[in-house]
DNA sequence: GTTGACGTTGACGTCAACGTAAAGCAATAC
DNA sequence: GTATTGCTTTACGTTGACGTCAACGTCAAC
């Protein structure tokens, strides 16, 4: 337990938690635009504080940035990115609502399985493609 | 090595070899409609026999067919597919273009490796995640 | 010989995921 | 002061990946 004694770890815990950061930085950390920012806002993607009509960005937002590019790398629209990420966020008090949360975590379990076994084929076709051109060069000399 | 009297084996490749489909079969076997068929006819990621102004599959309209669709499960746009499976049918006589292959594989590994690695982090999350749920449904008894 | 079933080529529509001005406010820099 | 910098909204443009007609050819079936 943090005695008052532990400065250090508490100030830089009081740091990390209250750390704020503009949209450019945001953009800038994560390689997109501020465009692009937005437009995951609009999608309800992230909401972001606002102070007066700036907008600030939290840990948070920063940790659902990192989950949607993510996703998109993954080849997910962003649709059903925002399902997902919903997901992680949902309320989870009632047996219902719980037993709801496993049926999704099952469907999107299954999603990216499927896709695991496509890359692990075109990983292995790739495999052996490198291997026949290897023995291609070998037989120039 | 199949002689005269393999006749069974043989009959049997050159079903395989010879056997051709329609537009409507290649189609419905691969679960799209014909219009993407043609869209990917269009940005040359098939090219189909015609006979007259009728389109004819071969097997190796299929494959491809085949290889683009799970491109796209991957989340590749197709001019990136387009790419990938024209360098399966890449001309690999000289050096120099073997050596350049092979640099294209090298970057086509990295791409899916890197995929890979966020697949295996959304699917060891998901799994913590079902863990918790789990967890706060134990407790509701 | 006409009716489907299946094929063809345009050509325009649509939706997602942003890009790209245009125009304005608000604080710091000179 | 004003000029630049950084943020804002509004709004139209673009690209990719098809969908969706329209208008027509073709061939077997009835």
């Amino acid at each position: 337990m943090p005695t008052p004694a532990a400065v250090p770890t508490r100030a830089v815990d009081a740091d990390q938690r209250e750390r704020t950061w503009s949209i450019a930085e945001v953009a800038a950390e994560f390689g997109v635009t501020h465009r692009t920012v937005r437009h995951y806002e609009e999608l309800g993607l992230i909401t972001p504080e606002r102070r007066g009509t700036t907008r600030i960005y939290h840990r948070r937002d920063r940790t659902r940035l990192g989950l949607i590019l993510r996703g998109k790398r993954l080849g997910f629209p962003l649709e059903e990115i925002r399902t997902i990420i919903d997901l992680y966020d949902a309320p989870r008090g009632r047996r219902s609502q719980l037993e709801y949360v496993l049926g999704q975590i099952d469907e999107r379990r299954a999603d990216l399985e499927q896709r695991r076994r496509d890359l692990d084929a075109a990983l292995a076709e790739l495999t052996e493609f490198e291997r026949r051109c290897r023995a291609d060069l070998d037989l120039l000399g």
